[in-house]
DNA sequence: GCTAGGCGACA
DNA sequence: AATTGTCGCCTAGCC
């Protein structure tokens, strides 16, 4: 049964269905324009180039469209789409040919869409069939088809920016690089693009005779590791120097002068795209611009926060975060009894590891022991070598290599966790997640032993951290759904992996947070306690 | 204009 | 070789 396609050719349905499949183990295809604004882009793209080189988005939009239209979504696409009109065009120009939409483009988009909407209306219902009593279907319908409409809620909703803030805070940035610009330029003994790497290695390593650390695929590597080897054991002033400037470059030219740019002029907020397929393990991912890497570890960086406001009168943001939920997830799965135990007693669950593995009381953990036990926590979520290891910690190999002995020495259930993720993967050709989302691994088999152990850490990795996204979104969905009916009064504007971001009326705080505290908590049944941390704040910096 | 590489922001 | 997953800015080099 061919099905026609927003532009008249015709897509053969099992072809469809074969795609689909992938989409739903969320295997390579990496955009979905699951987001209003974006699918009308893709629209006009495939619309332009047909079902070639976009087709995988294509196919995409198949199936996300009609359930927007069945949610009444639509009279939101037409909102989205009057001030939309100039982003379309800024983003195509972004990476594609220039496109400037005219009224009569704009109404064959309109036109792509509506159409689209129909056909694909039609193929949903198919694939509802194909999909009822499979293993994707809670997967399917009870989580990725409810969380469009939340999606497309946040990217409609936005989020407020406090432009004098960062208008501010970019002349200070500006003048203290121009400082350091003239400084490194002196040391050189001559002016160079210090944003270029190519030119700073020659500045450092063949001027300056300073000693080559590291080599990348192409050159001498200049990042912020090396640079701070370099200022440690050498005498030259250059590095620090290099390293204050790279850091407020970053800032300058990534969020403070780029963020006010992408303000809507119609709501006066960020409209950011939340992509549902952005990330193979089932993560989210956010674009145009990406809220999801906003600074927040340095000090200057933070204060970029600061300018991410309520927008709303009498409104807070309430910030709501899930604590180690990566580690929850992981003892929910390997049952360990001593780390479960540590959870169920509400301990902190790094310095538990740290008075463990070094057999001295909870009280008596250094900060130390403390920080080594948490990198090997996190080590354990990635699957770190003892080489990784000491290199993050800065700790010889072999110490390295007694802790992480020590470590799987407490806590055996999860060496056999990590053994079972790799044989079922292995077995299976997919890891897989707590709602059985599936991620291919195909290199397990390989004659290459390092792409073997790369997949050898995809296949734990993947359960942790896709398990963990799994949980946020039903929370998500079931927090929308409370919005919905009228019981909770905050707006959700940004998902950050294990975190959510509201406006809330001031005087709907109390009530709002505990009923967001309960759903997050008790989004999917770990058989541990789930605990999330909520604050309130005028801004997404005081918020903590 | 487009792409690749280096780098670095986040969880 | 050596810890997972993203997005995006800037340069350099090719067309």
């Amino acid at each position: 049964m061919p099905t026609r396609s927003a532009t008249g050719n015709t897509l053969p349905l099992e072809l469809v269905i074969e795609k689909l499949g992938p989409v739903l183990a969320n295997a390579s295809i990496k955009k979905i324009g699951q987001n209003v604004k974006y699918d009308l882009i893709v629209l006009k793209q495939v619309g332009v180039e047909v079902a070639g080189v976009y087709f995988d988005t294509m196919i995409a939009s198949f199936v996300l469209n009609p359930i927007r239209r069945s949610h009444g979504m639509d009279a939101l696409a037409r909102e989205l789409l009057d001030y939309d009109t100039i982003p379309i065009s800024d983003l195509i120009g972004k990476g594609k040919s220039q496109i400037t939409l005219d009224e009569v483009e704009l109404q064959r988009v309109c036109e792509y869409a509506a159409e689209d909407a129909d056909v694909t209306w039609r193929l949903y219902q198919v694939l509802s069939g194909q999909l009822a009593g499979s293993p994707f279907e809670e997967l399917f319908f009870k989580t990725e088809m409810p969380l469009v409409e939340v999606l497309a809620e946040m990217e409609h909703n936005g989020v407020a920016l406090d432009t004098d803030i960062l208008a501010k805070m970019s002349n200070t940035m500006a003048q203290r690089m121009a400082e350091l610009t003239r400084q490194i330029h002196h040391l050189a003994e001559h002016e160079f693009n210090i944003d270029s790497t190519k030119q700073l290695a020659n500045v450092l390593f063949d001027e300056q005779g300073l000693p080559v650390i590291r080599k990348t695929k192409t050159g001498r590597s200049t990042d912020a590791d090396t640079l701070e080897t370099l200022a440690r054991t050498t005498d030259s002033p250059i590095p620090p120097l290099v390293l204050e400037y790279r850091e407020l470059a970053k800032l300058k030219g990534t969020y403070v002068d780029t963020l006010p740019e992408m303000i809507c002029e119609r709501t006066g907020r960020i409209h950011a795209s939340f992509n549902q397929t952005g990330a193979v393990t089932g993560r989210l991912s956010s674009s145009a611009p990406n809220l999801q890497n906003v600074p927040v570890r340095t000090e200057s960086g933070r204060q970029i926060r600061s300018a991410f406001v309520a927008g709303l009168k009498d409104h807070t943001l309430l910030v709501a975060d899930y604590s180690q939920i990566e580690l929850r997830v992981l003892a929910h799965f390997c049952q360990d009894d001593k780390l479960l135990e540590a959870f169920r007693t509400g301990l902190d669950i790094h310095a538990f590891v740290a008075s463990q593995v070094n057999g001295v009381p909870m009280d008596e953990v250094t900060k130390e022991q403390r920080s080594r036990a948490k990198a090997v926590n996190f080590g354990i979520i990635y699957g770190q070598t003892a080489f990784g290891l000491s290199r993050a910690l800065n700790i010889s190999r072999s110490d390295a290599e007694s802790f992480i002995a020590e470590y799987f020495l407490r806590y055996p259930r999860i060496r056999l966790f990590i053994d079972e993720c790799i044989a079922k993967a292995r077995r299976t050709g997919y890891a897989e997640t707590i709602l059985g989302r599936r991620r291919p691994i195909e290199e397990l088999h390989s004659r290459n032993k390092q792409r073997v152990a790369f997949a050898e850490r995809i296949a734990v990795n993947t359960v942790l951290q896709g398990s963990a996204a799994d949980l946020i979104k039903k929370a998500m969905i079931a927090i929308h759904q409370a919005i919905r009916t009228g019981r909770l009064k905050s707006r959700m504007l940004l998902q950050v992996h294990d975190e959510l971001v509201f406006e809330t009326p001031k005087n709907r705080v109390k009530p709002d947070a505990e009923a967001i505290r309960g759903m997050m908590t008790t989004a999917l049944p770990l058989g541990l306690p789930v605990v999330v941390d909520i604050a309130t704040g005028p801004n997404w910096l005081e918020s903590k």
